[in-house]
DNA sequence: ATGATAAGGTAAAAACATGTTAAAATGGAA
DNA sequence: TTCCATTTTAACATGTTTTTACCTTATCAT
């Protein structure tokens, strides 16, 4: 699923983001200030931010400087409208820039056309001979359908969406399960078995000792 | 691992490239035409190609038109140094252009100014011949992966991190374990120890008599 | 030089993490 | 409700890492 963080200190319009955009198919995340906006960059990976930049405590411009380096997409929301801001904006790495007060649909637009540009908006992931698609949530390999349960399933997006990351078992399961992690039960453990065997994975998902699981490519 | 694509057709330069690239940690896939090039990339996804314009069967410039849709960044490598073809190359749509003959220290400075640009650049480290990607939390030496355990890998980077500068133990502890150091065990001195050993940094790894450790560049 | 410390080296114990299996709990569909 | 597939838990086995213990060697201040 995309990923989105909105970065907006006005709860109206970030309500109505989240909620349009959630009936999209989207997640989203919500800050209401820079610092909270820069916090969630650090925990998570998103695939777009949308960015105001009027925001207390660390204004969007600079919000912008700590994202560049990450490479994630941005789009500006903002009540400013003159040239010079939007030129601003661009120049600093913006992807696109969008005046309020806007129509959602127009919001939309843009994000799928952002996304475009940056090849994110997959429909389906390959992995060696494994073949995913994410709207019939089906899975295949070497042109066999692979049965794969919901939890299986979710277990290798993830894990193939940050492949060769060492994925730290916590923050693993957290993004799986959606519930944080208590770390005493075997529940994690026992589906990356499962993934192993029915894929044949043994040696692609490997053990990073103390620290959870890796999707290797090569070997 | 940042996954490359050469395709070049001079077997030398192609050798070059990848021995190169491998040392430092990436992992190369070579084509020597440009029908091998289409059929690599349709295959399997790369994280950068590196595309020589002069190509048997399909010249680097039809190969560019059919990337150019997965998003993937692309240096061009060519001998033909005109402004019109730099130009040309670049209106295209490729990120970078280096001419013939080239140094493999040039073309790894504008690889990884192309990875950052496109937030592919899994952070990473380098010491000598040792890389380490602190994604993937893999380390290799000479092309060879090594294997560190947790408590090693973290005790590396912040050596690295601190290279010429004699870390306090007490300091180096603290950071590394991220508790108190109650400073009469041998725990620090018999990782540090293990890390001389697996890297074969005996005289790298230098001990300052009573204060701590020092990584020394240069023997 | 010498002795008090500090660090090197090695092996083995202790601590801890993961693999494995089967059984129990859960929850949705018939 | 009952059944069935899925998911979680529990218990035990296995495997790794980390720490400690102990002895040797090195360093520095006197």
């Amino acid at each position: 699923m995309i990923n989105v963080l909105v970065v907006e200190d006005e709860e109206a319009i970030s309500n109505l983001i989240s909620s349009y955009l959630g009936s999209k198919g989207y997640r989203c995340v919500c800050a209401f200030d820079g610092v909270q906006g820069a916090d969630l960059i650090e925990r998570e990976s998103f695939d777009l931010i949308l960015l105001d930049i009027m925001l207390p405590e660390i204004d969007g411009y600079e919000l912008l400087e700590y994202i560049r380096p990450l490479g994630t997409p941005v789009i500006f929301l903002t009540a400013k409208g003159t040239v010079e801001d939007r030129i601003k904006g661009l120049c600093l790495g913006a992807d696109d820039y969008l005046v309020k007060p806007f129509q959602v649909g127009e919001l939309l637009a843009r994000i799928e056309a952002v996304l475009r540009r940056y090849g994110k908006s997959e429909k389906q992931l390959t992995f060696g001979d494994v073949f995913i698609n994410l709207d019939s949530r089906q899975v295949i390999k070497n042109g066999q359908a692979v049965e794969l349960t919901v939890k299986e399933f979710d277990l290798l997006v993830e894990l193939i969406r940050n492949k060769n990351v060492a994925l730290y078992r916590d923050r693993l399961y957290e993004r799986v399960w959606n519930e944080p992690f208590l770390g005493d039960t075997r529940t994690l453990d026992t589906h990356i078995q499962r993934l192993r065997k029915k894929l044949g994975w043994e040696n692609y998902i490997k053990t990073v000792f103390r620290i959870g699981y890796r999707l290797e490519e090569g070997e």
